[in-house]
DNA sequence: TAAAAATACTCCATAGGTATTTTAT
DNA sequence: ATAAAATACCTATGGAGTATTTTTA
């Protein structure tokens, strides 16, 4: 592919993002006319239209969407290839992409960015909050250096790298206090309230309580631990919250938290990035970092 | 990595497997000192020093090398864009590079060039013959479009595509004809004739003669089946050659050729491509079609 | 008729050429 | 002294802009 550029690659996999060459255009912070040209001049090079031009709606075709697949691929390839350079300095530097699933980030990252700035003053640093699922296809995607998530994730393309355990702790109204502790069953007869869907820790803690597909006999959700712990407070039911969100999550709440009995339930906190990540070394580095400040906290 | 072209990558590719910017420049067409500011153009982007100038050599440093790497990975894959194209378009087209061993070639290349071109005017064939070794490392740089080896090769970014199995023959000379048809033991007290280092056949015969590292008593070596064989006609030793080559090889020597007793010696011949070559459909078809033809000749 | 993509043209940034200088052996 | 890379300078290709036309829902 003699005479193919970053560009024409970098123009079509906008396109084929927006569906839309005045969309495009904006995005690469270039004129509508110079894409349309740069994406005609894509087509004739392969030989293939890539597009069905049907002038009210962009459609590609089959070729069209693997070669936007591909495209995406080699993008990120080639951005990585930024990294390395900065990798190369030995300290780290530039920008540094950091996703953080929801039930850990409150905890975590107030430490995790004072410490890591302080190491690396040049550091710049940019966070994202959102579910696995999400953080998942950012990192393919190349638009994450590493995530911070409950292990395992089973993806061949990404490197785990475990932190530390945690255990779950329950959460009940400050009245319930003196009662015993339940166990998994007992677990299962009362008003549970959970995460709402697409929170890894929400299957975590199912999955403790009903390890078949029974589910709780009574079940609300909320989209916050932070919620869900205000909600025990007003009496409504009872939770299960990370170890790590205890401190904060009960100092202003009229709760009563304990540890549950064997078998204890627990998750793997654990770091995940793309195998080929040229910032590998540094990665580990900060994975040490953060069993140091994990330990000094407990 | 904004900025950066596909004529750097080319560029530094070129230098980092000429390590010489006169050399270098001349590959990829340009002078030498287009190709000097393409490269300082490329340390100036990544913010560090690619190669260690000495004025007299060119020396990679640890970055060069690593981003030499990817380099070629990116390449590789871009130059399978076009591919995709031209396999989108259904039928064979283009150019096709077949990398073949030496104990396979010069048996199967006619018919399976002749068909080829029969079936598909439009196909630019061009072969390559040399050991398994140099055939994987050419698909893995993208060099060659497929390669027919005997299996399996075991890399992971390679599918293995098996055609047929086929025995290997007892050679001797015409003398020894009326003698009993040795086992492996018996094998083991001949002069045998073997290819040089480097032949997968040479190994897959010695593996058959002894298991274990017991070398034979008396061993002597050829560059092709057909010194081989020509060797055994002159009363030298015996040798083994594959079923398919003992037409063609024993049409003009007076030689003896015997089928071996159980175990008999076999290897499984077959296509290898990248996994994530686009022209996987075709490649199938090409298979098929081999299959086809090796069913005909039985 | 209105929104979106394709054409027409103009301009300038830069890739690449030739000639030359610098550098290290 | 010589081979090789860096520098200087010039040219021309083509990428991108604005203005406009074509297309079809």
């Amino acid at each position: 592919m003699i005479g193919l550029t970053m560009k024409h690659l970098r123009y079509f996999e906008a396109l084929s993002r927006y569906g839309h060459f005045g969309r495009a255009a904006e995005a690469c912070g270039i004129s509508q006319p110079a894409l349309s040209l740069q994406i005609k001049e894509l087509e004739d090079l392969l030989g293939a239209p890539l597009i069905e031009r049907s002038a009210r709606q962009v459609r590609m075709s089959g070729l069209g969407e693997e070669l936007a697949v591909r495209a995406r691929q080699i993008l990120s390839s080639v951005d990585e290839l930024g990294d390395l350079a900065r990798a190369s300095s030995g300290t780290l530097t530039g920008r540094l992409r950091i996703g953080v699933i929801p039930t850990i980030a409150p905890y975590m990252l107030p430490t995790l960015v004072k410490e890591l700035g302080a190491r690396n003053p040049e550091l710049d640093i940019r966070l994202r909050e959102t579910v696995t699922q999400t953080l998942i296809r950012n990192l393919g995607e190349g638009r994450l250096d590493f995530a911070v998530v409950a292990l395992p994730v089973s993806e061949t393309a990404l490197h785990e790298e475990p932190l530390f355990d945690e255990e779950f702790m329950l959460v009940r109204s400050l009245k319930d206090a003196d009662k015993p502790v339940p166990n998994a069953d007992g677990l299962r007869e009362m008003r549970l309230l959970l995460l709402e869907e697409g929170h890894c820790f929400r299957d975590q803690a199912l999955s403790f309580c009903s390890p078949t597909t029974l589910a709780p006999r009574d079940l609300m959700e909320g989209s916050s631990l932070s919620t869900l712990v205000q909600m025990v407070g007003a009496g409504i039911g009872v939770t299960l919250i990370p170890e790590m969100s205890v401190a904060t999550e009960t100092r202003s709440a009229e709760v009563s938290v304990v540890r549950l009995p064997a078998p204890r339930p627990k998750r793997t906190v654990g770091m995940v990035w793309r195998k080929s990540s040229p910032l590998a070394p540094q990665l580990n580095g900060i994975a040490h970092m953060i069993r140091g400040l994990s330990r000094k906290a407990a």
